[in-house]
Order: structure tokens, then sequence, then C-alpha cells
DNA sequence: ATTCTGACAGCAA
DNA sequence: TTTGCTGCCAGAA
């Protein structure tokens, strides 16, 4: 293989977005958990980062069903909208009140138990 | 090649 | 209890 040298299936982004899209409508989910589900543990960030690079991609990653551990819109301000996450969240279904969801607890969506 | 940053989370003081 | 630092891994300068 010459040509394959970087993107292998097994990529961590591809990981981290697969599981994003997995997220069922009207579910949240945090970055820690999406880490521990593919076995980083504390790599948290770079669901974060790889997320960032879901706007680089043609397949439609919710990733404003991915928040942190506290429920904020951390990266609300990613979406090209500082609103337009808020917006997506509350049009599924989940109240956000100060760029936090509410009933976080209720709405979280673990893959770790989910996909098992 | 080295250094810093980044949509987080855990632990120490 | 809150505040702050460190750890994690990858990509950009």
């Amino acid at each position: 293989m010459v040509s394959g040298k970087k993107k292998p299936e097994n990529d961590f982004f591809a990981l981290v977005y697969e599981v994003t899209k997995l997220i069922p409508y009207g579910r949240v989910t945090s970055y820690g958990a999406i880490a521990r589900y593919l076995g980083s543990g504390r790599s948290a960030r770079m669901v974060g980062w790889a997320l960032n690079a879901c706007h680089g991609i043609n397949d439609p990653i919710p990733a404003h069903r991915v928040v942190n551990r506290e429920g904020l819109l951390s990266g609300k301000h990613h979406f090209g909208s500082p609103t337009l996450m808020e917006q997506l969240l509350i049009n599924e279904g989940i109240d956000v009140e100060e760029n936090k969801v509410v009933n976080f607890k209720e709405k979280f969506w673990d893959p770790l138990i989910e996909l098992g």
C-alpha cells in the first residue's frame, strides 16, 4: 500500500463520527463518554477535536448532541452560528437554558451502556 | 524537529 | 466547597 498512508478506517476521528451518528434523536452524550467508549478514557479532548473536523466530511454528524459532562454547550461556538447548536437541540425537544441542557441526566445517552 | 493549542475531564491543594 | 493544573492524542505553525 503506497497511497493509503493516512486516514485508516479505524481512525480515531472516524470512530467518533460513528458513535456520534448513533446518538438517538432527542438524546445527548458527553465527550468523555465517547472517549471512554473508544477506550481512550481521558482523551475527551480528542473527541472534541475530531468533531471539529466534522465540517470537512460529507456525512451529517449530529455534533450538537455532544456536550461536555456538565451538559454545557461548550461547542456551540463552532456551529457557524452561536445559537445554531441550541436551536437544533430545542428542535429535538431538548430544553436548553443558560447554554446548558435541562434534565441532562435524563437526556444523557451513554454509548457504554446503550451500545454495550 | 519542537512547541502550542484544542468543542474535556479528573484530581490535588 | 471551589479553583487550578495536569493528562490525553493529534494536528498546525
